[in-house]
DNA sequence: TGCCCATGGTAAT
DNA sequence: TTACCCTGGGCAG
């Protein structure tokens, strides 16, 4: 259940130890035994994210597309990389190989905590490490929909929502549908493309960043977090909400965004003491303003925070804040 | 142990 | 709007 943060984690999982090396494909539950066979025995030239989707590109013009919608996960074991190195490479990978400057990297930090080492690590919406392995690779866990497999390293793909090999100008023709995404886009244009789409729309703004045609990665959470940062009123028509409350959406957006893929949890807060910080990093809670808080005391003014559905999603807010 | 729910999205109605 | 895909965690019993 990742938003775009996590899905950025992963491409960057891929981009540090699968691209540049001959990958296997096969698919253990059988459902994708045929999409498979077509990259099979192939490079991985490139791992890029936009929005909630990975691409994944091959050295025969093909490319996987994976999004992993509700239940998806990866599941990496052998040679991965833990939190510290994938955010030290922040925006040093994601659309580019950065094989040669990654790998000099690990080599010369073996003994660091972000150092590759034989394990597993469960990527979803959160991270999990498990147990050490014993052989490589181990045997698939459950219905693996495709395994991935390089000398050194394997990831078990499970219970996605779309896994599909496409051509390049299939997968062009995905992401131009998709909405401008902070990592993706420039900071400008990303922010003119988000303004202009959101501007012209009747549509409330509260279902507009869930729109991922308007701006891709946001769920849930940060959609509601978003609003209540911004104190916006989530039934505000797009067209009524002031251009430069809409610009500075999309800018603590992307901050929220590239904090994500640093922490590899949705951290919403702001104002914390270091302590209470590393608190609510550990356990999970007090994390948010108003997310799955229906009832309890608005953090800000006290008033019970709202939930009502909204196209079928609970939509949290404060009604009094945000007005 | 079993039920409900979830950070998505699509297709059918 | 609803059903469905299909998985795991939390929690009631």
């Amino acid at each position: 259940m990742p938003e775009g943060h996590s899905v950025h984690r992963i491409a960057r999982q891929f981009a540090l130890h699968f691209v540049g090396k001959t990958v296997t494909a096969t698919s253990p539950q059988g459902r994708f035994a045929a999409g498979a066979a077509t990259i099979s025995e192939h490079t991985l030239v490139q791992a890029k994210a936009v929005g909630k989707q990975m691409f994944l590109e091959f050295d025969n013009d093909l490319w996987l597309r994976v999004h992993l919608g509700m239940y998806g996960a990866w599941d990496f074991a052998g040679e991965i990389t833990a939190d510290a190195t994938i955010a030290s490479a922040n925006g040093r990978i994601g659309q580019t190989n950065q094989r040669g400057t990654v790998s000099d990297d690990n080599e010369s930090s073996n003994s660091s905590i972000g150092a590759p080492r034989r394990t597993r690590l469960r990527m979803s919406e959160s991270e999990k490490p498990g147990e050490e392995l014993a052989v490589f690779p181990p045997e698939p866990i459950g219905a693996v929909r495709v395994r991935l497999l390089t000398e050194t390293t394997v990831a078990d793909l499970r219970g996605p929502t779309a896994c599909e090999v496409l051509r390049a100008d299939e997968v062009q023709a995905v992401i131009d549908k998709l909405g401008p995404d902070p990592l993706v886009d420039s900071p400008k244009k990303g922010e003119q493309r988000f303004v202009d789409r959101v501007r012209t729309k009747p549509t409330p703004i509260g279902l507009l960043l869930m729109d991922q045609t308007v701006v891709a990665g946001i769920g849930n959470v940060y959609r509601a977090e978003l609003l209540f940062r911004a104190r916006l009123d989530p039934h505000t028509p797009g067209r009524l909400v002031p251009e430069e409350t809409l610009r500075a959406l999309w800018k603590d957006w992307t901050k929220l965004l590239k904090l994500g893929v640093q922490l590899g949890q949705m951290m919403t807060m702001d104002g914390l003491s270091p302590t209470k910080y590393q608190a609510a990093l550990a356990s999970r809670e007090d994390r948010h303003w108003v997310y799955h808080r229906t009832g309890e005391p608005c953090r800000v003014c006290g008033t019970p925070i709202v939930m009502e559905l909204a196209a079928g999603r609970k939509l949290y807010y404060c009604p009094m804040d945000q007005k």
